[in-house]
DNA sequence: CCGCAAATGAGACACATTATCATTAAAGGA
DNA sequence: TCCTTTAATGATAATGTGTCTCATTTGCGG
């Protein structure tokens, strides 16, 4: 069993709820994917996998997988939320480039560290920090 | 006239297009309001202040409004996409309180800068740059 | 004051997300 | 293994933002 699937079921029991097929799949799916999704992109992928997972179900276990710390929500693309997985991923920065919509993601201690210093002098517990740099990339750049 | 009425004016002007009484009536009250806000706020205290502006001009005017400058997209609240007016405002991190919901605005110049440094080095050109901290706030940290 | 392009209001519409509810499936104990 | 309890599920209706349509009005240059 991967480290994922533990961390889930352990959260899981810990709430008094069940470790379901549906779970199972959905937890298993989010993990082989390996960038941003979103809800319904997610679930065509389970439909053409593994019948019977239904779109509620799909929709019901993401603020769980939220909830366990596996998934974050990242950038919304125009009209849908969406989400990435995070467990063993070092936190990052994202570069949205506003022409062609790819996102990049770099390291981001540096603002990190800046933003604990700051928290520390107003007193404020950190528990997320988002960064997102929107513009123009290289390539749409080039084209122009 | 007021300096962002002047903005808006031109900009339309410069695009063919009309600064029309409902245009003005929105404009106002955006500026009016001073916090983050959501279109159906906005369309709410427009409806109580001001007869005849339909929901759907205020939807069109906020796009107009954002690409002259005026304001911009912030912290999106759970269902709503929020603005907030940035005429006269620095560039700001937003630190959102996860349990109180209060927003503290603080300067950003610092992680500014860090970022502009990372754009040069991917040849990326920056367009707008969002940092939102999320956490708990001083205030509800005593309470626990 | 005319004419025309742009803007408007009202409501229909599209679409993502949530809620409902009858049925099914985990999980622990007998 | 079977029972029982409780949560989970699938299907679909409902909700709520945000967008589009279209007949009518308005702003503005001539």
């Amino acid at each position: 069993m991967q480290q994922h699937e533990i961390i889930f079921e352990e959260f899981l029991e810990m709430k008094g709820l069940k470790f379901t097929r549906s779970r199972r799949v959905i937890l298993a799916t989010v993990f082989r994917l390996h960038k941003h999704f979103d809800v319904e992109q997610l679930y065509d992928i389970i439909r053409n996998t593994s019948k019977n997972v239904s779109r509620a179900t799909v929709y019901r276990t993401i603020p769980l997988l939220v909830e366990a710390g596996l998934i974050q929500r990242s950038v919304r693309s125009e009209a849908r939320d969406t989400y990435e997985h995070i467990f063993g991923h070092p936190k990052h920065a994202h570069w949205v480039c506003n022409i062609c919509g790819a996102v990049i993601e770099t390291d981001m201690t540096g603002a990190n560290k800046l933003m604990q210093n700051m928290a520390k002098a107003q007193s404020f517990a950190i528990d997320d920090i988002s960064l997102i740099i929107s513009g123009i990339c290289k390539k749409c750049q080039r084209k122009r």
